[in-house]
DNA sequence: TGGCATGGTTGACGCGGATCAAAGCGGACC
DNA sequence: GGTCCGCTTTGATCCGCGTCAACCATGCCA
């Protein structure tokens, strides 16, 4: 029996509107999975097997050239979808960045239970013109935004998402202080920017004051005014 | 009576499934509307009071910046849904880049129409996922691409688009020649780059013998095998 | 406690693409 | 045909970020 409690609380989160029966349903055709730091998941190119529900943790979404170089195009929290339903290949790989447990469902028989239950399907939309909308926002940060652009809006939207995601035990509202779930790399894979650039604009803010670097990959916003006028 | 027989064949294609019945419902519900080239249709911020079929001509999809830098996040072409259903705000404006005709639908209405009509939803969570597909491709291209590549994975994917949507009186298959529906400065806001970066590299194929420019936004393609060694 | 591996920082330098400026177009209108 | 006007091209210069290379911090294991 693979429906255990989070995994019920979290698949709730894509099926708010399914009557009882039906979430019973949709748990009995999904399978609990552990996923460890770096493992991937889901390969680029491949045919697209499965989908998945992020319990916690936080999944990379990248795309690669042949000499690869790398983009992170999306990032998945808890109670995020994965995968690509209803499409023959995924377009992007998915990793895992921390330790991370998630929902899998064969995606024929996702899409088959998706088909039959319209409430799941209308959540499952609203997902994913949400994330088009954020997306696209993001198309705006990598074509025109400058690196010191960049990194604020970076650590603005990990402060906001970490907050409410839960990963941080931290009251409601943008987190002050949180953990990365990036190393520098994949935060210049973000940006689409080099590792030395990250580096160097981290530092210069933390010597302007701005934020403070108690340990690798912890941030803490000190003034959450100047990081907003320097996202532009 | 805004039911135009054009209106119905494009509405058809996010409507396949649904039966006659449906789909005269649907368009019962639109209005078709002329946009010209310029025109804009909605604005980034504003309330999201309206969503859109377009039956033809090429529209942009655009985030700017306060100080006026602009990148354009999507491009619709016949038969793409614009504008955003379930959604309060729009995050992007929609702009024509040619004379376009549409079919518009209140934002509620059309919100309401969908819900009763699961097989509309699906095809809109189809195309939705499409999109979101292409558009983490560009990302890809956005974030990580020199100025060369760029452009030819640019002029590829026009070949593909225009081809595909009729838009050039030529059997199926990549156009070899085409008229961009863009200035130069818009091609540089779909790239990331600046009008300048562009033009030099438009000259640069063409003087390298890869593609033709008979007109000002005329492009012929003469190595299609170099441009995808290019692209990346 | 020392050695090593991994990841992050810092510095010197060069290049790709932005910026600034001026000179071609080519179409619309008279 | 002439004269605008907006768009595009071309040239000269600059600078932000990438590249290359060295150095430093941290944590792990012997």
């Amino acid at each position: 029996m693979s429906s255990c409690e989070t995994c019920v609380v979290r698949n709730r989160a894509i099926c708010a509107g399914l009557d009882n029966q039906e979430i019973v349903a949709l748990n009995a055709i999904g399978r609990r999975r552990s996923v460890s730091a770096g493992e991937p998941l889901i390969w680029e190119d491949d045919d697209s097997l499965l989908v998945a529900n992020v319990i916690d943790g936080v999944l990379k979404l990248t795309t690669s050239t042949e000499d690869g170089r790398e983009q992170i195009v999306g990032v998945a929290y808890p109670s995020d979808f994965i995968g690509r339903p209803f499409g023959q290949t995924s377009k992007a790989s998915v990793v895992a960045l921390t330790d991370a447990r998630v929902c899998v469902f064969s995606r024929n028989d996702f899409d088959r239970f998706a088909r039959s239950h319209p409430e799941l399907e209308h959540k499952l939309l609203e997902r994913t013109l949400a994330e088009l909308d954020r997306t696209r926002s993001w198309m705006m940060l990598l074509g025109r935004k400058t690196a010191p652009e960049k990194i604020a809006t970076f650590l603005l939207e990990m402060s906001d998402r970490l907050a409410e995601t839960g990963c941080t035990p931290i009251t409601r509202g943008p987190a002050k202080r949180f953990t990365l779930p990036f190393s520098r790399q994949q935060v210049a894979d973000v940006l689409g920017l080099t590792i030395e650039t990250v580096s160097r604009q981290f530092t210069k803010l933390k010597n302007e004051g701005v934020i403070d670097l108690p340990a690798r990959r912890d941030v803490e916003i000190l003034n959450r005014a100047s990081l907003v006028a320097l996202a532009g």
